[in-house]
DNA sequence: CTTCATGCAAAACATTTGCAGCTGG
DNA sequence: CCAGCTGCAAATGTTTTGCATGAAG
């Protein structure tokens, strides 16, 4: 669980704890690898497996669909990547902000945005202590209309 | 969202309650219906399309899956029963409570409890004025190992 | 060199859909 | 009656897997 003071995720430095993560556990850096990870590591937009597919093959063309997911997998497992699963079955990704923090998401366009907001890691610990569970993480997400989407409406 | 002071949950009227909304929008009440809306109304235990279809079948055994799918899409359309799901594909469901409301997700034995937690329509709010959007609802999950799981891995 | 990663195509799943026949109201 | 519902099976869409080839270290 990421602490106030853990900046780790701020300035441009993802790429490069991505590398040492991947390097550390002794996993190749492929030219494919690097691409996704370079995509992940800076798009904050919470993309879906399709658009960082797109995106990478802008930056190594050969690069294979299965690989992507593969990569994310990988990703996954060194905690690198936060992985957002939708009940449509759609799952949007973000190696931005790999750990767990609230969202909003537009119902109308799909867009996902990172709220400010007070931390919650009061609420695990209370949760903890009443349930008997060892609180590992959480997930928060709010769903409405973006104001854009808002006056589309009208 | 549910008010604090909507109880309409409590006791055993949520099975009057599908019923009565089924009816009030002229959509038949078939016998596969009724044995799901009683399965889903009654059971707290959130459980996923195939446990619902098990449980189905053991009241009116001639129900089909496709049925089971169908009759849980009118529901959700109706807001009688709430969605659950997770990055694994999986989905749960909940006819019990089927308004937003905490979970805390076993990722041992996969078991789903509803925490005691003060409300989170403040939490709404303060998004809502933070942020822009017109919230309409939200998800919280907490994640991590029940007691029993704990003990298991000791 | 040796092992691990890639790319392709097939497999695996959960969910949805088309349609002929059935049935609740 | 007859519009809406059911069951079956086929279609869908996404993610995973097996395996031969290729390249990182």
């Amino acid at each position: 669980m990421a602490r106030s003071t853990d900046t780790s995720w701020e300035s441009g430095n993802r790429l490069e704890t991505m590398l040492f993560r991947v390097k550390e556990k002794n996993f190749r850096l492929t030219p494919q690898r690097l691409a996704v990870l370079k995509i992940l590591s800076r798009d904050g937009t919470h993309p879906s497996v399709a658009q960082v597919y797109e995106r990478v093959r802008a930056d190594f063309p050969t690069t294979s669909l299965a690989t992507v997911y593969k990569t994310i997998i990988l990703l996954k497992e060194l905690h690198e990547v936060l992985e957002l699963g939708f009940p449509d079955g759609s799952n949007r990704y973000d190696g931005y902000k790999p750990f767990p923090h609230p969202h909003i998401v537009c119902i109308g366009c799909k867009k996902i945005v990172d709220p400010e907001l007070a931390s919650l890691s009061d609420l695990n610990q209370e949760m903890g202590r009443k349930t008997g569970f060892q609180i590992l993480h959480h997930r928060l997400d709010f769903f409405g209309l973006c104001p854009e989407c808002q006056k589309k409406n009208k």
